[in-house]
DNA sequence: TAGATTGTTAATCGATTAACAATC
DNA sequence: TAGATTGTTAATCGATTAACAATC
């Protein structure tokens, strides 16, 4: 199988999220690909070539077995693993992931929250107590951590992308307005809500 | 102009923030497209293409006008209007947005930030006191608001945005792991956070 | 001038869509 | 059986890249 493009992995997770909140998985029940399609204002051929593409196959008149298609999809973007993850930066957004239960659905398990503000060491948000930052590198390695979310202001971003890769972190997920300079062997994703804030003042500008 | 594709917005967005951050605008200082290729790892007729697209002309052996490049940019995605915007769900992801600052740069004016909980409403978060769901509509009205972001659960994403579109609204950005259902003429945008994560562990899974 | 860089046309590439025989 | 739906091949479409003459 070679491996997905981004579009398809976007794809292939909504196809989840349609088939977990719209459908039941029970009983060996089937949805064919002109249904999840349709929903999704696709074309029916591109579905079946994406669950194609994850050795997924259907039957004439009947269409995929839902649950597997789900635990399928489960098991190729990797949710049925264990991810450890830190969060660095308690404010509002770092709070909100480190506290956000929905990702556990995901795999993903955090298992600290950092920041070097006084006021916030100590303090507990969600279910952390926030710990200053001297104490990252120590806990990424303990806990063979593999996920690092940055979630600091931009001009501290670059300083805690060193550390956390420092930590022998493979992964960062970045939400500050930052581009970072890591080696090539860590997978960066940058979370530039401007992004899609830009797209909508785009549209918004021209629909009057 | 025919109007831009998504990407082309996207790349559009990178150039200005690639200018804002690393070039001086100053004295006419110039920029080469394949200078901001290569920092975006793009082929230069590509910027080339994407900066023709919004009516820009460089100079041979010069390049583009720095300058002009930020200003034009800014213009065509419409960052020089002034959007008014209300957050519903006052929860640590809609504060954090809300006194976000950053934003501002882009025209974004958020006026309100409300909340349903008893326990929020009256609180002050960045510079806003939260305010009951039952304002929104007045308020939305009063300050002609056209922009919405719904920061609240998933169960109670639907209602809110009814409730925004029937009072006008032309977008939505909407932070909610809920498909919103909304007549064509309103403009939605989902931040699925998940669609990050999820490309962030597929690769985690098999770069070991 | 020589040479760096543009703007544009043509070629390539990949992704999406259409067509349709195979199948249950 | 008839007909809905699949899997796959071929056609189309659009976006990216290459090539190169024009230009300052």
């Amino acid at each position: 199988m070679k491996s997905l493009n981004r579009p398809t992995l976007e794809r292939l997770l909504l196809y989840y999220h349609f088939i977990d909140h719209h459908l039941v998985a029970e009983d060996g029940s089937t949805v064919s690909s002109t249904r999840i399609a349709k929903f999704m204002d696709l074309d029916d051929t591109q579905v079946r070539k994406d669950l194609a593409a994850i050795g997924l196959r259907g039957r004439p008149r009947v269409g995929f077995v839902i649950s597997e298609v789900k635990s399928r999809i489960r098991n190729i973007l990797g949710f049925e693993e264990d991810y450890r993850a830190v969060v660095v930066g308690a404010g509002r957004l770092g709070g909100a992931i480190a506290s956000y239960s929905e990702f556990r659905v995901y795999g993903l398990d955090i298992v600290a929250l950092f920041d070097n503000h006084p006021d916030k060491i100590g303090r507990t948000i969600g279910n952390h107590v926030v710990q200053p930052v001297s104490q990252l590198q120590t806990i990424v390695k303990q806990s063979k951590v593999r996920l690092g979310v940055i979630t600091v202001p931009a001009e501290a971003a670059q300083d805690v992308a060193e550390k956390l890769v420092q930590s022998g972190i493979k992964a960062l997920w970045n939400f500050s307005p930052k581009n970072l300079v890591v080696p090539k062997t860590v997978t960066v994703r940058d979370e530039h809500l401007s992004v899609g804030l830009a797209d909508l003042l785009y549209h918004l500008k021209r629909s009057d």
